[in-house]
DNA sequence: AAATAACTTAATATTAAGTTAACTTTATGA
DNA sequence: TCATAAAGTTAACTTAATATTAAGTTATTT
């Protein structure tokens, strides 16, 4: 998938931002589409569904915040990444922005670089499927990956950053065995080299936190969580 | 906000997981309102507006997706809570319950203590969402904007710039893990360069000021807020 | 301009995460 | 069923990340 093929909303009051941000995006080859106002906006985003959109949090009549909200509650829209934009001499108030499910935010003045680089990171989102969604359940199992914990019934598990990881891989496809090889690849990437029982201790502990039964081994050839 | 003034709609065909529900959340204090199909949970729900409505996915004639998807389409419910209640053996493949909105999916069977603290803690959302304007509350902590503090109890602590700054975005979202990437990008902006140690001396400020175990550790992640 | 407070840094300590090593147990197929 | 390769286990070890403290800067206030 290429620049092309992802489309962005902007939604500002101000036409200069729109053309500056807009700009720097065409160049990079994404697709663009525009609004200068909440209504419109939603109007676009319903039609469009871009894969992401940059809402400025302050706009006369309906804010960032209410349009964000009001997207959200738009079907097939419920998981489109969206982003606010606020003044860096805002006081942070706002940023309960993240209440109504903000993926990023950024701050004015905005150096191209910059917003560059964070518009591509939170599209490489969409790329690793499934990703963007923090809660997923397998019976009393349940991961929130914003809280980088997973819950059993009511108590919470802190994982480390590693027994997370190979968790979730392992959770991302319930019932399937993942080969040690690539379970290396996955979580530790191809350029580390870690002795051979390092993955068992890993998989240890998490049968110690989480249950023995949901980490079964298939001598041979790997290991599968099942629920 | 009391639990008395919360009502919760509770839809499934079977009236004894009705009445095992009705009974264990009425014991907390919420007010129960019921149906045993989609078409009756859609009438209640208009006219009742409930707080949260807990929908089987399995019903015959108008199963729980159709029921919710109706359900959202409603004036002044766009953003009722819904939670799906789903037998473990039931394929997962329904999570696609989350692409009509839900806020949250639930197993069976179905164990009080759990239930109780999940319906809890997505109330619990109603509460923290609509607070944006002035004031946020949280157990004993409250942040005062104008004020430019906080107090816990009674016992109001004046937090300087940062201080204040780092304590809003980690409340901005209550056991969201925030990276040390992003805190710098907030906090401090992207033009300036501080060391990494700096995040750390200001949480530690934090908690001297406001108590330890608000702020909790995610090794290798971030920092998290709770309370 | 002092005085005070806010903020950053540097140096060191502490801790938890991650890895390895040494040994034991288990499954499997000849 | 026995040999053996694969996986399990535990504790010791190593390393990376964070905590802490004090000292050094930079802002603010009076």
């Amino acid at each position: 998938m290429n620049n092309a093929a992802f489309k962005i909303l902007l939604v500002d009051d101000e036409p200069d931002i729109i053309e500056f941000l807009g700009y720097n995006l065409k160049k990079e080859g994404y697709e663009i589409l525009t609004a200068n106002n909440g209504r419109d906006a939603i109007e676009i985003a319903k039609k469009e569904l871009p894969h992401l959109i940059v809402l400025d949090v302050m706009m006369p009549d309906m804010d960032g915040i209410e349009t964000c909200r009001e997207i959200r509650e738009q079907k097939g829209l419920h998981d489109v990444l969206i982003a606010f934009l606020t003044a860096r001499s805002e006081d942070y108030t706002q940023i309960a922005g993240f209440e109504v499910g903000a993926d990023d935010y950024i701050t004015k003045p905005i150096k191209p670089r910059v917003f560059i680089s964070r518009v591509k990171a939170l599209l490489r989102r969409l790329q690793t499927a499934a990703s963007t969604e923090s809660n997923v359940e397998f019976g009393e199992v349940r991961i929130d990956k914003e809280k980088h914990s997973v819950f059993k019934g009511e108590t919470e598990i802190s994982l480390p950053k590693k027994e997370f990881k190979l968790f979730s891989l392992l959770c991302s496809k319930p019932g399937k065995v993942f080969t040690r090889e690539f379970i290396l690849d996955q979580v530790w990437g191809d350029e580390v080299v870690v002795g051979d029982r390092t993955i068992d201790v890993h998989i240890r502990k998490l049968r110690e936190k989480i249950g023995e039964n949901y980490f079964k081994t298939v001598k041979g050839v790997g290991y599968k969580f099942e629920f």
